[in-house]
DNA sequence: AAGGGATAACTGGTCCGACCAGTGTGTGCT
DNA sequence: AGCACACACTGGTCGGACCAGTTATCCCTT
């Protein structure tokens, strides 16, 4: 069993150096990066590696690459996409944004239960009694293995994005999942706790009970 | 005054090329992208420029790449994130999923009423009268040149959004007004056509009437 | 003939060094 | 002082080489 090597690839060295310097303000909006050849010397690659790291921070809205002038910091939170989210959770020791659990526990109830009201509307019977099964699958690991909970009431939620045929939130859906694995403490507050509430959504979902399955949803998602 | 050049750089070319060929369905799920030599060979660049492109599709969650495998293609509707919106709208001259412009308006609506209540909430007097302000700009420029308005509106938006104090918003923000400009009928889908409803929206955000703005918000964003 | 391990032929990852192509700047001429 | 030109940056691309990990094949062993 040969062991992967565990060097990580000298482009995802810089990229995470320079992303994390970016998110954690040390490289200001407006700034001018090193130049790449400047940075290939600072970080001992090739500047080919330093490119392809860049390539991927102009990719995600970080920087503005132009060709003869200097590549400048963007502020991210004006330019950024909603992926940026699991970059700002991941992001090196550095502490994320205090408001950055909420963003995402806010947003999370605000898809998931228009989520659930179109899923009522648009999804087929079979998509609807796949979200009832998934519900209770979910419901019946409520007390149990984590990560087995964990994986089914994704599932359940993922059916449920599916089912409203809203792409926007379907992609969202995958963006806001993304940052969740690390920062547990955001997990676990994401993480369902009553096994009837899941069970009563899912059975509002099947009997096509608009009105219910929202309240069902912000009952999981926004209680209190 | 001289002309930037008009031939697009050849690692833009492979991307954009590889970005609407996965979008497209030419390159199903799944599939194995052809190798960075076999890629080089047929664009007629150096493989340097084809690993930038892969990387910025990696970025983006249309690829898997592995070292010593063979790069493949993801399911974009499961990996990736809300950015992808703008690639949809956009690519080529390729039709966009029927659902793309009713997901966008669905998620505007869903976030920008959540938005103005949280605004209310938490924002501080003078962001709430700069909403107002905007608003009443806004609403003079209605029946006025499209593009001004645009402008105008987004920017009060954005205020609106900053002022929500959820960063997952202020970013999911970014993406979907991105997606706009390469879709002229979405673009105007969304452009207000009455000033009072932005006016009354404006006020009911200064009065920090969050019932009314969210009601204000819901007749802007989802009328009917 | 079937199983298993060496190996050859792929894949992506990195490096070297060079040159092209735009920008910006400083300098010297007018 | 004002302007134009050369030079010194910046990023963009190229050619070729080699390293590293995977995968499929083929031959040897059982």
């Amino acid at each position: 069993m040969p062991r992967a090597s565990d060097a990580p690839r000298a482009s995802e060295r810089v990229h995470a150096a320079l992303r994390d310097e970016i998110l954690g303000g040390a490289l200001a909006p407006g700034a001018a990066v090193p130049s790449e050849r400047a940075l290939a010397k600072r970080f001992g690659v090739h500047r080919q590696s330093v490119r392809e790291a860049l390539k991927r921070l102009e990719q995600a809205g970080l920087v503005r690459i132009s060709h003869g002038g200097a590549t400048r910091v963007l502020d991210w939170r004006d330019s950024g996409g909603l992926e940026i989210l699991a970059d700002l959770a991941d992001a090196g020791g550095r502490e994320p944004p205090a408001e950055l659990a909420r963003s995402i526990i806010e947003m999370r109830a605000s898809i998931g239960i228009d989520a659930a009201r179109l899923c009522v509307e648009r999804a087929g019977e079979a998509e609807l009694a796949e979200v009832n099964r998934l519900a209770g699958e979910a419901a019946a690991h409520v007390g149990g293995p984590v990560e087995t909970l964990e994986e089914r009431y994704a599932a359940m939620w993922r059916t449920v994005v599916i089912g409203s045929g809203n792409l926007a939130y379907r992609l969202a859906f995958n963006s806001l999942l993304r940052a969740l694995p690390s920062r547990p403490e955001m997990a676990d507050a994401v993480r369902p706790s009553e096994a009837e509430a899941i069970r009563a959504f899912g059975a509002a979902v099947r009997a096509r009970d608009g009105g219910a399955a929202a309240s069902c949803a912000r009952e999981l998602l926004a209680p209190g």
